[in-house]
RNA sequence: GCGGAAUUGGUGAAGUGGUUAACACGCCGGAUUGUGGCUCCGGUAUGCAUGGGUUCGAUCCCCAUAUUUCGCCCCA
């Protein structure tokens, strides 16, 4: 038999039904707040995501899919959404036309890690970018609006955790202070944090295993370490907040695993239990220096990405889902009644009446259950004594209630009572 | 990448070194020879993840591989 690769997965039954669910929600959501929708290519350049993502991350030494095509292209899955929408802006020359330019894609992403609950080698993110504007609204509204799909998804107690960790200047000159502050305490920390204290000193403030520690409770704030400019534009985004009700904590802690973020960065949680500890639903932040830094005009940015994975899984907590119910479900016995009943079928459909009917020969008894599992409403049982006088008979599901229709009008009266 | 656990029909699962692998749900058929969702009866794994090995004999013991899952690492 063949199987799946590893860390991928079929989207089939109540899990397909959930994601049409959450994919409808994203299109209708999206255009409601006035974003494009964009779709760039699931491989791209090496290069793109090494310049992108920062060669030092993990994300691009040992997570990525990579791989040589037969002109000996290097080749890379893209691992996230951004570098490529970037790239687009760029490679399309957007930032001549009028800005800013708001985009959202959702697609799969690639990643090699080791798989688990809610994660795979092969995922789905759905994410936006707003490219051209460093107004503080934008950030206020990249918050805000996956904070409003969640809810409307049916997640509770959202809260978002916020920081602003400022220009690359601010930043140099806080992981200085950082440094110098843990060097004498660098052999209380944990032998993960030893490590990352050379490579990025800023991970250490998101260690789970030192994360209590006094050391870094009394470590310096990033917060306070931020020029005049990037502490009032930062108290503007909060301000928005407050006026948009959205639920908030400034976390000063908060640093993001990837190294183009600057100013504003966030992370939404959820409370809810069924994702284990992570519970991080969402997280994004400001990327003012990406474009520049991949060959394009200094352009301000501001995105987000979730994995719909998570959103699925969590979602297992609230009301059961259903498939919409069908219509109608047609019933038959010999091939006379069949042949009638796949000519009112095509009719009905083009009527804009969703219609279904037995292709496996089983009894009627099935065809009664089958209905029920689609929820049918009505059902039309084909008779051959009845069809010589041109009657058809129409069950209405719920009620019970059995009616005989001239064959003239059961379009008519199908439609109506639809 | 490192460590632990698991893997029996469509599903949930019981089980034993030795003839036909429980039970339940589901599905299909019948009782009801064309009107169901209750009830009753019957059917439903050439087979216990895959490949080796031990054994007279393995689903059961051993090894390897794969996949799943938990923790570490990482997290867009």
């Amino acid at each position: 038999m063949i199987i799946k690769p590893k860390g991928t997965y079929d989207v089939i039954d109540k899990e397909a039904v959930k994601m049409q669910r959450i994919n409808r929600l994203i299109d209708y959501f999206c255009e409601f707040y006035n974003y494009e929708y964009i779709r760039t290519p699931i491989f791209e350049s090496k290069e793109l995501f090494h310049r992108s993502v920062g060669d030092s991350s993990d994300i691009v030494t040992k997570e990525t899919y990579d791989f040589k095509d037969r002109g000996d292209r290097e080749l890379t899955l893209r691992p996230e959404g951004t570098a490529g929408v970037i790239r687009s802006f760029i490679e399309q020359k957007m930032y001549g036309g009028s800005l800013p330019r708001k985009f959202y894609y959702n697609g799969t992403m690639y990643r090699y890690e080791r798989p688990g609950n809610g994660r795979n080698r092969e995922f789905t993110q759905f994410g936006v970018e707003i490219l051209g504007s460093n107004d503080p609204a934008v950030d206020a509204e990249i918050i805000s609006m996956p904070y409003r799909l969640f809810e409307e998804l049916g997640f509770k107690d959202l809260n978002v955790k916020i920081n602003n960790l400022g220009s690359r200047e601010d930043r140099d000159k806080y992981r200085e202070a950082l440094v110098n502050y843990l060097k004498p305490h660098i052999n209380e920390l944990c032998s993960d944090c030893q490590k990352r204290f050379d490579v990025n000193p800023l991970r250490i403030l998101d260690c789970k295993v030192d994360g209590e520690r006094e050391i870094l409770k009394n470590a310096p704030s990033i917060l306070d370490y931020q020029s005049e400019e990037s502490t009032n534009r930062f108290k503007k985004v909060l301000e928005y907040l407050n006026y948009l009700d959205i639920d908030y904590e400034v976390d000063d802690k908060i640093v993001r695993g990837l190294d183009y973020y600057d100013y504003t960065v966030f992370e939404i949680v959820s409370d809810t239990e069924i994702l284990g500890g992570a519970n991080t639903i969402a997280a994004g932040g400001r990327y003012n220096n990406l474009v520049e830094q991949l060959g394009g005009p200094s352009t301000p940015c501001m995105g987000f990405a979730c994995g719909l994975e998570r959103i699925s899984l969590a979602m297992d907590e609230f009301e059961e889902i259903n498939k919409r119910p069908l219509d109608c479900y047609i019933m038959y016995v010999n091939e006379e009644e069949k042949l009638k009943a796949i000519m009112l079928a095509q009719d009905l459909r083009i009527s804009g009446v969703s219609v279904d009917y037995d292709t496996t020969g089983r009894s009627l008894k099935s065809q009664f259950k089958e209905a029920d599992r689609n929820h049918a409403e009505l059902l039309i049982i084909l008779n051959s004594e009845d069809l010589k006088s041109g009657l058809i008979t129409v069950k209405d599901n719920l009620t019970k209630e059995e009616k005989k229709i001239d064959e003239n009008e059961i379009i008519d009266y199908i439609v109506s009572n639809g």
